[in-house]
DNA sequence: TTGAAAGCGCTAACAT
DNA sequence: ATGTTAGCGCTTTCAA
């Protein structure tokens, strides 16, 4: 059909196996074998077949991006598909295929044991939002190269990466108070929004060590929802003159809802009120004032994933650690004293 | 290492071809042997290897999504990615593995004819975005199944599917007509957003069949953003008593400045102002009163690339022509006189 | 430094 | 209905 390793050893006067060194640069083939073979790959416009060469070596250079995709996820989850744009920027650059699927978390064991088994993949990279005991049990047990992406709400012995949420919320307090910012108030996700508990942690621990403490009335939760955050707020503010001087909103869609009752309450930001929230999506840059946002660097989760995944395939008893990627304060007018 | 069909053929007393037939349900197989060598096949816990079946089959089993991707394009390319999960699904239920691969538009001919000759996949789905002419001629010229996802801007070779855009501003002016509104405004992105000046041009051709025309001072244009907006709908405002009574806003960022402005110089929607846009988002849904938006089923413009590329690679030459997915109507607030 | 030969694991004529 | 045989296109000992 097209031309193959044969062709070119022909035309070089080699054999297939000189030709297969000098694809791979051995060092034991001369100058001018080498020379030669390139002279005929060129004239015939040779290109090896992938698929003989992973099957001949054993392996697929493919790793698999394993998650739960569905109508409205690319507008819902974009955070996802910003990991996935990182992932696949590392993938690429080391010759590697990045196939991403979607499955049920139910069907994921049996999904996983399968493509390991039928060799469709020599990594996988799992969203934390479709893995269980069981998959844990079956990765551990088969030995599976893999990095989950999202700490694992259970104990387990799989790798992963994930964002420091409470780093994020101790920034953000921290910064609340370097501004000057003493009365702070919490408007959290609902109750098991483990992001949103995470940053709540954080900020907690800050004003533990200034020796602050945080009013009971003003730490609130609710949906993470602009309409949810709008009576949250009002009902903070319905505390009289024993208002808080800043909030920290435990995501955008909360800062949303919030920032418009103070609005229409008439409470300034930044000065009767600092503002901050984390991520900057979607709304952080489009209310005004700009809010001041704790954000994370996303595409980078998804390098970090890339570089550990292909160390896996590497050596898989090696790095069993986890890891952690850094938040980053992005300071505009919200919090301006 | 693994077992194999060697195995599996010992095993159950026959032949590897036999084996394979059985893999393959070829229907001239004995019931006996078929029993007999699938009860090997669960003993043996036996699974065939895809590297190896694609390389005797001559297939690869998938198809590889071209685009060109970077930081913060999973926030600001939504789009795109639900495209993606809608290709994902009907590829993966016929068995197709997406491969994922960004790449930078110069560098997309190299990589697909490079793709295509190693055998990397049966087909490529590719975002407009990285398409040129010496693309077309490319995979004109070696008969690559493909389809592009965008209409090209150029004329070209190219199969390609679409959003119908026209339509949809078609849809938008014909609602705000239907619902009482005469006076219509249309704020446009810059010169050369083809998606904004599509629905803009499927807004005239409405007017002109009800033989109304627009006044020059109500079709506006400007960035793509929520700043801009505000001001360009505060240009539109200055106008006096020649105000219109509905605009139609080309996507939602603008939507956002221009509902800010209204709100500012203390205009009710809907009763003073009508306000319809396109696309479910980020906006439309958070902003008061929500707004009544024409938008398109992304996913299902990722299923139909998904169905269409499937054919394509079965019979190259079949089904030439393009196609349009259509738009909806989800009428809200914003346009309830 | 090079090549012969035996795989990698499966499929697909062609016989029988 | 089943088996023989020759691939698919490349890699990798091992010997020369």
């Amino acid at each position: 059909m097209s031309v193959t390793i044969k062709d070119v050893a022909k035309l070089a006067g080699t054999s297939t196996a000189t030709v297969s060194k000098v694809m791979n640069g051995s060092y034991s083939i001369s100058r001018e074998t080498v020379e030669r073979v390139h002279r005929a790959m060129e004239e015939l416009n040779y290109h090896p077949s992938n698929a003989a060469r992973n099957l001949a070596k054993r392996v697929t250079k493919a790793v698999i991006f394993l998650t739960s995709l569905g109508r409205d996820s690319g507008f819902s989850n974009p955070h996802m598909f910003e990991i996935m744009a990182g992932l696949e920027s590392v993938l690429s650059e080391k010759g590697y295929a990045m196939t991403v699927r979607s499955i049920a978390p139910e069907d994921v064991c049996a999904y996983v044991q399968n493509a390991m088994e039928t060799k469709m993949a020599d990594g996988f990279v799992i969203h934390a939002a479709v893995i269980s005991p069981e998959l844990d049990e079956l990765i551990y047990r088969m030995e599976i190269p893999h990095i989950i992406i999202g700490m694992p709400g259970f104990t387990s012995h799989f790798c992963w990466i994930d964002i420091n949420n409470k780093l994020a919320g101790e920034m953000a307090a921290a910064h609340l108070l370097k501004q000057g910012y003493q009365k702070l108030s919490f408007i959290g996700g609902e109750e098991g929004d483990l992001i949103s508990e995470h940053r709540q942690q954080g900020v907690m621990d800050v004003l533990k060590e200034h020796d602050l403490i945080m009013s009971r009335r003003f730490l609130k939760h609710g949906e993470s929802a602009c309409d949810s955050a709008y009576s949250t707020t009002n009902e903070l503010l319905r505390g009289g003159n024993e208002l808080p001087d800043a909030i920290i909103c435990a995501n955008n869609y909360i800062a949303y809802g919030c920032v418009m009752a103070l609005k229409d309450a008439g409470i300034r930001i930044p000065e009767q009120m600092g503002i901050i929230t984390f991520d900057d999506y979607p709304f952080s840059q489009v209310l005004r004032p700009m809010l001041t946002v704790v954000s994370v660097d996303v595409y980078d989760v998804g390098i970090q994933a890339g570089r550990y995944i292909l160390q896996k395939i590497r050596k898989p008893n090696l790095f069993i650690q986890t890891y952690i990627t850094l938040p980053l304060l992005i300071e505009r007018d919200s919090t301006r004293k």
